[in-house]
DNA sequence: GCCGTTTTCGGCCCGACTGTTTTCAGTCG
């Protein structure tokens, strides 16, 4: 058993002891245990067969004997009786927000509710508001929070489609005949959420057969929604439903636009082919009535060997898969104004990332090394300032000896580190650090951790009072952090927006693959206001780090150019960019 | 269950918010 999915079921047995209503540093254990096995960097099989799990931080001699049982022998005795002594219902219900371990410990001890179906039955029946420590207002959030449940699945992650896509066509890729496989749909067009997968093929006729089974037949299908000669369909284990198609050479770049959207984009492409005295469908283009050329004969579009060919036909440059969203971009490529967008490629490093000296999970010279293996040339640390105590926030102290030891790494060749924080935005607007410590770090990125509940103006206002402060370089997690369960915090990012700009900040985007990223729609008015953006990880991880390629994403569906972002520009140029919205820096740096 | 310059027992992060209470438990970040 591999160490992730070690780390899966330790995390697991924490929340069962949580449910099961053991002692809480017990359960803690567990779950801090599980992200210490996630943090290892080296092999999980070395440290057991080399008895030294108990190295690890968090690994003490009884969770060290179940590692080795799971790595050893895939079991654990322990596991197994832990998850026998409860439903598994029970964990289900914690995906309900507003509940947790105890309040669904003392349901099942009540009610013997066991099931999230259970729940709703006895909430329906007004039972659940009889039990003390409960009431109506509890019960009613219950029942919401059932519903905002129900509501968001059937939706899934762009990341996690996207592995699970990347699975099921490298095992299509080896299937005899396969000559073309591509992605099709939201997923193409890097939607932060997608309904289902489209897969589009092109397979030697005789193959076909052979190939549909194996499609409907691989490892990770659930159940068989359809099958036919050239679509079949799959309800896939993770719950999402995943379509295949299969077209004949010629056809694939029409059935690859086609299929790829989104359904007003193509709209608006059909209706200009229409104008054309063409038909576009998945198939190609076909003169339609009346349709006469020059000479009096009918007008044969030129045969189009990639998509690239059919927007030239149109007399359109090329339209990116993230853009086409019938948001402008069929005028812009008319126009042959349409940027060309930043790659993962342009990359030459990232800000705000944590560290072990709050509550980063690598140290920073782990996360050094990490970046300059990404072939980065920068990273910028930004650990949590001090009143972020759940998160080890530093004191003052612990910046200065950071500032050493970043320094001390500096001296050392390879990438360069930037001093910089993450520093509260108060509830009164205030900044966590004061004005002579937030001079001292190369760049300020401020965010919001508290007091979620404000209303949009006091929300706004106090965002835009922490980020006009001087020596502010950027604003973190803009709309706050949107999981899939969770609501954004209320703010008005037109004013944030007309704030940064008035002020001369940058704004972050955030990428997360577990996150619901809106940042997207921030980045086209950003760029309009000359607005500079910066492509964060909020990395707690080195494997965070890479995903900037979310990040990259986001800008890309926000239309942005490489030179519209700060990651992309040289070590040279992201000190003149710090340095230029931060105008302490050069009298500063002289005094030294 | 883990940990240790307070080291084999006793503490383990903490504050805001909500809903429930009438002083606090549960949840969240």
């Amino acid at each position: 058993m591999d160490k992730s999915a070690v780390a899966t079921i330790l995390d697991e047995m924490g929340t069962l002891l949580e449910l099961q209503g053991a002692n809480p540093y017990k359960s803690r254990a567990f779950h801090n245990a599980a992200r210490s096995v996630e943090a290892i960097t080296e092999s999980i099989e070395t440290l057991v067969s080399e008895d030294r799990l108990q190295e690890v931080k968090g690994i003490g001699s009884s969770i060290g004997s179940i590692i080795k049982d799971l790595v050893t022998s895939g079991k654990s005795s322990e596991y197994e009786s832990l998850r026998s002594s409860l439903p598994a219902g029970l964990l289900e219900m914690l995906k309900i927000e507003g509940l947790g371990p105890k309040r669904i410990k003392l349901l099942y001890d009540e009610l013997h509710i066991d099931s999230i179906a259970s729940l709703e039955k006895a909430a329906r029946e007004d039972k659940l508001a009889k039990i003390k420590g409960l009431g109506e207002k509890s019960q009613e959030k219950i029942l919401a929070g059932i519903g905002a449940l129900r509501q968001r699945s059937g939706k899934t992650l762009f990341s996690t489609a996207e592995r699970l896509a990347a699975g099921i066509m490298e095992y299509l890729r080896k299937q005899k005949g396969v000559q073309k496989l591509e992605v099709a749909g939201s997923l193409r067009r890097k939607k932060e959420v997608v309904g289902d997968i489209d897969l589009l093929a092109v397979v030697e006729l005789k193959n076909r057969t052979t190939v549909m089974k194996a499609f409907t037949g691989n490892p990770s299908v659930e159940r068989v929604l359809g099958q036919g000669e050239t679509k079949s369909s799959v309800l896939l284990t993770e719950g999402i439903q995943c379509d295949l198609r299969l077209v004949e050479e010629d056809e694939f770049p029409f059935a690859l636009q086609y299929f790829t959207g989104s359904k007003e984009h193509n709209v608006e492409l059909r209706t200009r082919a229409r104008k054309m005295g063409w038909s576009l469908n998945e198939y190609g283009f076909t003169p339609i009535e009346g349709n006469k050329g020059s000479k009096g004969g009918k007008k044969h579009p030129p045969k189009c060997s990639d998509e690239e060919a059919i927007y030239r036909s149109l007399g359109l440059s090329y339209v990116e898969p993230e853009l086409r969203e019938a948001n402008g971009e069929i005028e812009s490529a008319e126009k042959g104004t349409l940027p060309e967008l930043i790659d993962v490629k342009d990359l030459r490093g990232t800000f705000h990332c944590h560290t072990t000296y709050s509550d980063g999970l690598h140290t920073l010279e782990q996360m050094a090394h990490a970046a300059k293996a990404l072939g980065w040339e920068y990273l910028g640390i930004a650990d949590h300032s001090k009143v972020a105590a759940y998160a080890h926030g530093l004191s003052k102290a612990d910046v200065l000896r950071q500032f050493k030891e970043i320094d001390a790494l500096n001296a050392k060749a390879g990438v360069h580190l930037f001093k910089g924080t993450e520093c509260d935005i108060l509830p009164n607007g205030d900044l966590d650090w004061p004005a002579t410590m937030l001079a001292e770090f190369d760049y300020v990125v401020v965010s919001v951790h508290s007091s979620f509940k404000m209303s949009e103006k006091e929300m706004t206002a106090r965002i835009i009072k922490g980020l006009k402060q001087k020596n502010v370089t950027m604003l973190g997690h803009p709309t706050g952090r949107l999981l899939l369960s969770r609501d954004a915090y209320p703010v008005s990012m037109t004013d944030v927006l007309k704030a940064a700009s008035d002020y001369g900040k940058m704004i972050e985007i955030n990428a997360y693959p577990n996150r619901l990223d809106l940042d997207w729609r921030l980045c086209r008015p950003a760029r309009d206001a000359g607005i500079m953006i910066a492509i964060n990880p909020d990395a707690h991880r080195i494997e965070d780090l890479s995903y900037t390629r979310f990040g990259v994403n986001v800008a890309r569906k926000g239309w942005l150019k490489a030179s519209d972002v700060l990651n992309t520009r040289s070590l040279k140029g992201v000190d003149a960019a710090l340095h230029g919205t931060v105008e302490r820096s050069h009298d500063k740096r002289k005094q030294r």
